[in-house]
DNA sequence: GTCTATATTCTGATAGAC
DNA sequence: GTCTATCAGAATATAGAC
């Protein structure tokens, strides 16, 4: 009854695919609670259900699987990084950016905190997503900014600093969970302590912008 | 000309809390940088200048050398966490405390960084503290807010959301000091960024909470 | 492509001389 | 109290059978 022949439509790379997915979701979950020399090749093999040595085989080494991961979690911020114009209202275009953010943090707060270890850590393996993509996302965000305050759309805020209250405010729920769990008197956090969160956010950054709370 | 005999007054243990000074700050920095398991107890006794037994003469073995530098952190906390009252304007006690938190992010990162870290691997050497001491001052605080919203001394905000965002606001400078860095295209963090970020930070929170500037 | 067995290096920890 | 020398264990990585 066994059988060698391959079942269904054969497609080159598919069993190569799915077990990369799966030692890469493993490793995420691994990094972001242990750090990458305090995650074990073979813990992430064992929680990907292969075995240590297909690791090795489909990323080389250590260091191949954490680049990965960390190239998976950029690619992830992509989707997050909606594209604003300067025509754009502010109160509109920040409350999306603030929803989407804390969405994240709920959504995929293991990748959030692989991306916090690593900035802990001097992002030695970031500088050159820092030094490009990011600096030109960065620059073009400002340059509206500016623009909005100079059209007298919003205060006159650092935009910068802005920013920086934004990500540190959102990124907050996923990479203090216990904190946050422990302040809030709950086991796991809910829709609804996120829907509280990003209610808060909104109010007190929009607000302190000058910026009247688009739609509740 | 080799003299053994002891220089000066001796007190008995002096050497010793010399030693362990420097062995605490080194580790500090080491936890910081590479985590828990990624800090090796060579490099830690290299950096503090003293043998690696030396290093378990004093701290037993590498967590004690670990609960010891978190418990040092917390000490740091305790001298931040100014007793604010229900009789306290809300605005001056909210300057005050937002200045206290961007000045430790600027005098103590590296303590900053080892608290995160603690936390993005779930907190696991700090579920006491968060379930004592923390907890008691985050709910005399959340009482405190609540008494001034009562009042009508300031907007009706969730307390508690409000405080992460003054957290995750304030520690993003020492947490995320590489984005920050290249996003303000500054080399080191000076005295200036940091002004201008508490400056920013308070701007949006007090008006954001509706309340006026203090003091420029 | 998959997996077992092994080589090599490094780390935490300690024994024991001084 | 201080430090050198060393041990036992674990981790990365690879060789090679299947």
């Amino acid at each position: 009854m066994s059988r060698t022949a391959p079942r269904g439509p054969y497609k080159p790379g598919r069993i190569r695919q799915k077990s990369e997915q799966r030692i890469l979701s493993a490793a995420t979950a691994a990094f972001a609670q242990h750090g990458f020399t305090g995650a074990s090749m073979q813990s992430i093999a064992d929680a990907a259900s292969v075995p240590k040595a297909n690791v090795h085989y489909y990323f080389k080494n250590k260091l191949g699987v954490y680049t990965a991961v960390l190239e998976n979690i950029l690619g992830l911020w992509d989707t997050v990084l909606n594209d604003l114009t300067i025509n754009d209202d502010p109160a509109i275009a920040l409350c999306r950016y603030i929803d989407a953010k804390i969405d994240f943090s709920r959504t995929h707060p293991e990748e959030s905190r692989v991306f916090a270890k690593e900035m802990l850590s001097g992002a030695p393996h970031l500088q050159e997503f820092l030094e490009a993509d990011y600096g030109q996302w960065l620059d073009a965000r400002l340059t509206i900014f500016r623009a909005w305050i100079d059209a007298g759309k919003m205060d006159a805020i650092d935009p910068a600093h802005l920013l920086f209250m934004i990500w540190g405010s959102t990124q907050h729920y996923a990479d203090f969970a216990p904190q946050v769990k422990q302040s809030l008197h709950a086991e796991i956090l809910q829709q609804a302590h996120f829907d509280a969160a990003a209610k808060t956010v909104k109010q007190v950054i929009l607000k302190g912008c000058g910026l009247a709370i688009a739609s509740p």
